[in-house]
DNA sequence: CTGAATGTTCAGTAATCATTGAACAAACTA
DNA sequence: TAGTTTGTTCAATGATTACTGAACATTCAG
């Protein structure tokens, strides 16, 4: 006869009030949708999803499988994902033998910068697209001009944007230094 | 015995220099992982890629079908999508029965609003998120603030940022006025 | 060493999505 | 009216992708 000891998987969600679990689930669910719309897998969404309202927020591959009713494999494979796109970590704490995830700081400046790849990309058709073109009367090639041109306008635009983010953030959090994490 | 008249569907391709059609093919095949990238099919891709360096830059539904190799429902389908998407549009010239497609001008900042759409429901669904940590301490808070603030950025900017792409294009096309369209 | 705990890989399957092709509809011609 | 052209819809197929679960590593404990 085989006991499994599975109490310290339970307690991240029954530690809560029994009415929440339903709508965190619902949430989890919610991201999934998200990434799939972005082309993403959706179990790497509900990953993602779960560890934006665990408590604590880093949460073992055990716990995620547990949690997202999902097989070990699928969370191997999908935090693996994740972590190549720089949207999640790995931490692990001295003395323990398991890992543990967690949303990484700033992921977002990373899915920014994904986009800005991708416009480029986009420019970069364009641009062949104009050679096939190149003695085809001028109204012909506009549509490829206007493709180039906006996308280049964005290449050089966005990095710029995000740098305003940082230094927003970075003012901001200077003259309200660390007030958030004391309560 | 049938005898099928082909002749008028072939001579877009076939007026061409004998050495493009591949190149040309390739660029459309290109367009089609492009937007299969992005999570669009990719004969939707692959119709618009060919709308970008067709010659005329009108294309009928029974041309599409014969260049791309596709079936006609596929093109229905998948026109009316790139349509709802705002990426192309119909043009039906009088006396003529059939339909044509062509890219729709400004298709791009069509794809910007897309954008911005998406950024809104990522920022909703952060805030859905915070409502859920509302009890919890601030650290746990944090991930899903960042997430928000970053969105709620996005959102205010990327419209200041498009109506400046709009602007530029005005003035030049003020003092470039039609020049490219004689040749 | 053996046994337990933790992760990863990968072959097979389940589910999803794109695409076809045939049936149908509409609009014009004769 | 019947026949032709043009386009749409939709059930069925084919291809792709996500996911599982079992076998395989690795590392620690005894």
């Amino acid at each position: 006869m085989i006991v499994l000891e599975l109490s310290n998987v339970k307690s991240s969600v029954e530690a809560l009030n029994p009415e929440q679990p339903f709508e965190q689930m619902h949430f989890v669910e919610e991201v999934g949708l998200m990434f799939e719309m972005v082309g993403l897998p959706r179990m790497s969404g509900r990953i993602f999803g779960w560890l934006l309202i665990s408590n604590p927020a880093q949460q073992s591959h055990a716990a995620l499988a547990e949690i997202l009713q999902a097989s070990k494999g699928s969370i191997s494979t999908m935090t693996r994902l994740l972590i190549q796109i720089g949207l999640i970590e790995r931490v692990s704490l001295p003395g323990e033998r398991r890992d543990y995830f967690q949303i990484k700081p700033h992921a977002w400046s990373q899915m920014t910068k994904q986009r800005i790849a991708q416009i480029a990309a986009f420019r970069q058709l364009a641009e062949k697209g104009l050679t096939l073109l190149e003695d085809a009367p001028p109204h012909l090639q506009k549509r490829l001009q206007e493709m180039r041109d906006i996308h280049a306008f964005l290449e050089r635009e966005l990095p710029l944007l995000d740098e305003r983010w940082e230094l927003e953030q970075r003012s901001l959090h200077q003259s309200n230094p660390e007030r958030l994490s004391q309560s």
